[in-house]
DNA sequence: CGCACACTTGAGTAATGTCAAAGAGTGTGG
DNA sequence: CCACACTCTTTGACATTACTCAAGTGTGCG
């Protein structure tokens, strides 16, 4: 098996980039609070944050959220790459986003989550109890303010992926994603010229819209052109990014 | 011209249904008001917010907001459908929603607006300063909870949109659709049956990712097979509403 | 009455999907 | 240590859906 991350195991508690660490006040420590949510929440009220939060870590390739589980939970990823995706009765997927370091999940109004979330890599992450971020909430009004910023910036990123997935063609699609993905590792602190690319040819052909089959021989159209190198070793590295954001804006 | 709504004038202050009417507290007549999210604050503080609100109309396919203007204002449709779109370079158009009574528009976190909007039919709407706004929400925070609940419902909308721009096919897209417009006119109390269709083909194909011509051989698809009927009079009735909704959930 | 525009229908094309097979990397067990 | 099995990826041949281009129809408005 090629995968990278499959069936590794995850140390219950071992400290690392990017994830909370364990002891009395794992939120001032976590290296993701900058990137996060809680940022907006101030030292001397993190203990109150910490007593609702358990960090958390799955193995890659496991669902944590099912859609259609009670919605009893919200979460915030610490470490690792998680794909949030939808299924049609035949099995049909889409993948509605990919999320990092620092991303949170699990916004739902319904009783139950409308959507399913699976580690690509293995993942840390906190969970916090439902009703009990909502009780927070009511006392701190500065984080259900940051939440609100949050969701319209998820809103506006899911209407471009509309037009992504309503509107551009297979070449184009496949230069946004890896645009997208450069300016998130960016944003990381990561290199905006290579990329790790940990998910499957299918599921980014699960995010495009499109099959493997033409994730594949787009890439490899991009490689003949001289626009991305694919190292044996895997990944991508972007030769050419200027022409890929432009291509991938439709120019 | 076939166009129902071209050009008709609009009172600027005539009283009309789901219209917020002029005077000293127009928010407490406006007939939107238990759909909108203005329905979490208490009569007492009404004034409060009609203070910050100017109510106002356009006249059909006038475009009221232009995706790179200073995001200034937020929205609330109270008469009318509105059309959400963004534009790619080449002219290729991608519309995110279509808005209703009572719905909210405008959330942004950029300084410049996104998205154009574009009446469809005359609309009339609520409009509030952004600064003015935020400052009221400070005050009441009920009113900020409405708002994350509803951009929750909107990227749970968000989401299932992106299943169906990127894995359905055109008969499933189509029955989509209309199944969705169905229960979105049942909610606001007018007929699931038989439905307006104020929209063109043109927007209904930029909607779900497909051309006029695939909207219209489909929708004939849908008539032979007894699925709908297309009345002269315009709009459409849904003969099967059942079989639509399956359709379109890709059973 | 006739133009303008939206909508429908038809014919042919192109982009992407489907099916099939081969190549490549990784882990397992003999 | 090597061979096998497994999976992911790539490539090829072909099929199909939806798009493009074009013409024709219908309706409202000037």
């Amino acid at each position: 098996m090629k995968q990278k991350y499959a069936g590794s195991p995850l140390p219950a508690a071992k400290p690392q980039p990017g994830g909370a660490r364990p002891g009395p006040d794992p939120c001032a420590a976590c290296t993701a609070r900058v990137l996060s949510v809680c940022n907006v929440i101030e030292n001397k009220d993190l203990g109150r944050l910490a007593a609702l939060t358990t960090s958390l870590g799955v193995e890659a390739h496991r669902t944590f959220i099912n859609a259609g589980d009670p919605a009893d939970y919200l979460f915030n990823i610490t470490e690792g790459v998680v794909k949030v995706y939808r299924l049609l009765p035949d099995g049909r997927q889409q993948i509605t986003g990919f999320l990092f370091q620092g991303d949170f999940l699990g916004l739902a109004t319904e009783n139950t989550y409308a959507f399913s979330a699976e580690a690509v890599t293995p993942v840390r992450y906190c969970r916090f109890g439902r009703k009990a971020l909502e009780q927070f909430l009511g006392e701190f009004p500065k984080m259900e303010h940051r939440l609100l910023t949050i969701a319209s910036n998820e809103l506006a990123a899911a209407q471009e992926q509309m037009v992504l997935l309503g509107r551009k063609t297979a070449r184009e699609k496949l230069a946004s994603f890896l645009t997208m993905l450069s300016r998130r590792m960016g944003r990381l602190g990561r290199s905006e010229e290579r990329l790790d690319l940990p998910m499957s040819r299918a599921d980014i052909a699960d995010y495009l819209g499109l099959t493997t089959e033409t994730v594949s021989r787009t890439f490899t159209q991009f490689r003949t052109e001289g626009l991305i190198e694919l190292p044996k070793s895997g990944g991508v590295r972007l030769r050419n990014r200027t022409a890929l954001a432009e291509l991938g804006d439709g120019g």
